[in-house]
DNA sequence: GTCTATAATCGGATAGAC
DNA sequence: GTCTATCCGATTATAGAC
């Protein structure tokens, strides 16, 4: 790994645990174990590393899910399968994260980036509960607003996990949901007869 | 109001705004308009006054909240209400949005606040669906699963609209739930046949 | 109680040598 | 490309006068 990939990955990292705001030059350089003037020679700043850190842990996101979505499975077991996918609960969401981080929001450039990997993760919902719908495995229902649902839920019940500092209130959110889908699920079959 | 409750509230103001790492004494000092003697007079230091800030923060919430729950409606409408609350959207969860930060996250006593706010809304929520379901307006379902359910959908809620700056995803994303709710509520009634 | 002065450390860079 | 030196403001207090 080069010099360049070790700045991006350490960046990465201090993002994921400590928000943008928290994060110093030092602390990167610290984590990487590249120097100072090394640093400032490939980024020309701290949010050029970020922007950087951002959208390789968004690329390598959408790499993950992507696989999740092109199993050949029902449309509903993809969304299933999203939702019970294993994640670092008590780090949060590496996106989501940072959303409250002061510098984040007030900067068009970064919140962009966010909004870029949550909107791409919602279309992806939103698509696959079309096919849901057409194969009438639940009812019809506006796909918008239940992609908005499911992927809220998702960024929530980190919220809620890390308040506590345990796993459990994720794992229960995430199975309140699937039970009302299972509802739906059943409603939909009911409309076959 | 004397000088203690306006450092108070001036803390509670930037916390939800800018959230805990990011408050400087001084921002409170400007904010309040209130000197820096004086400040460290009445207070120790910042997590002090974090901590009577985030405690008057909660409590105007729980008194907020507690209105909804107890009004002369149906249980499972109370918790309609509540979802449907007014909120300022944007700003985020006043409790929520410092569960990311670092410097909260990593401090039991600050983070026990948060943890103690949400677990009471979601016993609040819990007990009114005990009573919805005994009442048979919805199905028989696990309370605990649901409220957390419902409590990440609001905070989830909050994280995607922050993303994109509109309000309109969080409204999505609680209505894609009321909507599920209510195919739940058609399947109570069907049991009561 | 409130004010101003002072301090030690950190944050985020820039400058110039090698 | 990488290193060290330097800069200036912010952060979070403490000290002591009034």
């Amino acid at each position: 790994m080069d010099t360049k990939d070790k700045l991006i990955e350490a960046t990465g990292k201090l993002l994921w645990e400590r928000g943008y705001a928290a994060t110093s030059p030092k602390a990167i350089q610290k984590e990487s174990g590249i120097g100072q003037g090394s640093m400032y020679h490939h980024f020309s700043g701290k949010k050029d590393l970020a922007i950087a850190a951002i959208e390789r842990n968004s690329e390598m996101m959408r790499k993950e899910i992507e696989l999740i979505f092109t199993e050949k499975t029902s449309p509903l077991n993809r969304i299933k399968n999203y939702l019970l996918r294993e994640r670092e609960i008590l780090k949060g969401c590496p996106v989501g994260r940072l959303v409250y981080d002061p510098d984040i929001y007030s900067d068009e450039e970064l919140l962009e980036l966010l909004d870029n990997m949550f909107q791409w993760i919602m279309d992806k919902i939103s698509m696959t509960l079309e096919e849901s719908m057409k194969q009438n495995e639940i009812r019809n229902i506006k796909t918008t607003e239940l992609s908005s649902t499911i992927t809220a839920t998702l960024q929530g019940s980190y919220v809620i996990a890390r308040s506590k500092k345990k796993i459990e209130p994720f794992k229960d959110a995430i199975h309140g949901l699937l039970s009302l889908i299972k509802i739906m699920e059943e409603k939909g079959i009911q409309n076959e007869r």
